[in-house]
DNA sequence: CTGAAAGCGCTAACAT
DNA sequence: ATGTTAGCGCTTTCAG
């Protein structure tokens, strides 16, 4: 069995008070009793019992991270950025996955299981606007990603519109001018693909440069292999491009590859212009051109934000939507001139 | 604040006890009080405290998981596959990242952040075997990977060795003669790198075709990247070679990459075998033959394993070291013929 | 500066 | 079938 408080208290011979004050860094201890109560307290071994400890204190030292899958790359790269963040603030983090499914979604929000941990960083994937309302929950809670806005509740996210506008506009800027794009989904005005899609119009637009229907790839999943089909299909209708703008860096590379499979040259035929800057990117051939969403920053101020409303408890401010600064990583795969 | 037990059986007029046999679905509570009981529960929308319950009980219900970052492909589909089985067996996982760094590693064992946990699974990368006294914990733990043998705690990891040989065999029966392999650490004996190695060095011998080491490509880390300046070396050496073994995927992408890009037909010119068996490498182009080591047997494995463990407490049997099936996955890398 | 004692919310042994 | 009660190990008033 585990040494106690009391059986430190009994080897030094103090109460179980001075003990707890010893440990806890209180001032207001001897020299002389600190040092006694420390040699007990390893002579015994003694830890403390954080379970203890988090049902006096009411706080847990854990907060939850619910993404769709930890194995798709964005979001093991967003798990690591938080988890690693999350430690320099003293806290573990709990994992949990929900497929994306929205019914996993809603059921996670009020499972038992949240109740191990201060708070929850949420990414949804199936839930949408409508369900906004289940996010108005008795925890602290710090919503992620694009499927959901004006949420009661704080939202930590990137500015897909503007950013997929500057990718276009990057596009343009050098010198291309009919841009294919990859990942769209038919109808969608908010996610993913709705706001970088009309992030994609509004550069056209601006530019003068008219809309093509037939330049637009649609695909609901955006793994590599849906590029890759939904640019065997691009090259296949016969469509002629002088850009690739693919709303995630999977479909940029699965799209990639099939276009020089095709014997067309990236940059030189075609360039590539992907979305999220995963860390593989880099080292791609030809390397690959991106948008950095600012995930690092998305997952260090999500644990920020969360920390200050486990801090505050309730009676607490408005809840803010914080976005992220984007920025354009020039690679190989699209050269800025 | 929050509804508690007692809240509860003052609301249903009866006892706390009754409240906790209705929760713990005990027997002996008569349908008519179950539901007096069950509809306080929902009007006061009470909810157990974990916490409280496990003090109580000495259990947490979660599990930790430590490996070196959860971004790396392997380990994000490690960690996909051990949080689903934890979840399967009502557990939560926390996630802990070690960075391989052998001193963060050490310091893990021993960390009260363990605490919030029933036991650990723990997949060590710059520990080694002199390290295996540190593993002797008062707490459940499962191993995992092959940088630590004999530890006295269960093991749960593949067949490197074995698999390895397998992989060259199967090179070698379609046809192949002059295997190059991707990924040797010089010197290594136990570890990924040694332990494939030796299963490369076993086929050779029994096919009686010489050991050729310029055909050795070295390479501490094992990213995309590596296979492909190991690959770019190889090539400008002047050696020749008709497969490529590399010891992971991750290496195989790289490596298949340069070659492409240097007009060698893969598989036609150079068959590539690669190991992991990671998602993308089914949709790559061409999709890649490569090793599943057991990934997802090893991360069910280890969560039964611990689950036992956590349930014998101590006075259990001797720890035991249980190795994965693997199989060859062919691909078009690679045909078999 | 230190000690005594009251709980945090729950479980389980023991009573009825 | 249900009620009473003693802690799990800690923090934290409140006294001394």
């Amino acid at each position: 069995m585990a040494a106690t408080l009391r059986d430190v208290a009994q080897m030094a011979e103090v109460s179980i008070k001075t003990v707890s004050n010893v440990i806890n860094d209180h001032p207001h201890v001897r020299p002389e009793t600190r040092a006694r109560v420390q040699s007990a307290i390893d002579a015994l071994g003694y830890r403390p019992n954080l379970t203890a400890r988090s049902l006096r204190s009411g706080r847990t030292g854990a907060i939850a991270l619910a993404v769709p899958e930890v194995s798709l790359s964005y979001f093991a790269e967003l798990a690591d950025a938080v988890i690693t963040a999350a430690e320099k603030a003293g806290l573990v983090t709990l994992v949990e996955q929900t497929g994306g499914d929205r019914q996993r979604e809603l059921a996670l929000l009020t499972s038992p299981r949240l109740q191990m941990t201060d708070g929850l960083i949420f990414s949804p994937l199936g839930m949408d606007n409508d369900d906004r309302a289940h996010l108005e929950v008795d925890y602290p809670l710090v919503l992620l990603g694009e499927r959901v806005f004006g949420a009661r509740c704080d939202h930590v996210t990137m500015r897909n519109t503007e950013a997929a506008k500057a990718a276009t506009e990057y596009l343009i800027a050098s010198g291309r001018r009919r841009i294919a794009v990859v990942g769209h989904h038919e109808g969608e005005e908010i996610g993913s693909a709705g706001l970088r899609m009309k992030g994609y119009l509004q550069a056209l637009e601006e530019a003068g440069i008219p809309f093509d229907r037939r330049l637009v790839g649609t695909t609901g999943l955006w793994h590599r292999w849906n590029g890759a089909m939904v640019m065997r299909e691009l090259l296949a209708s016969g469509a002629t491009f002088d850009a690739v703008f693919a709303f995630n860096d999977n479909l940029a590379l699965g799209a990639m590859r099939v276009l020089q499979e095709a014997g067309l040259r990236v940059p030189q035929d075609v360039a590539v212009i992907g979305f999220d800057n995963l860390e593989e990117t880099a080292y791609t051939i030809p390397s690959l051109t991106t948008v950095d969403p600012g995930r690092e920053w998305i997952a260090s101020t999500a644990v920020e934000t969360l920390v200050k409303r486990i801090a505050e408890g309730a009676g607490a401010p408005e809840p803010e939507l914080t976005l992220a600064q984007f920025r354009i990583v020039e690679r190989e795969s699209a050269p800025r001139r």
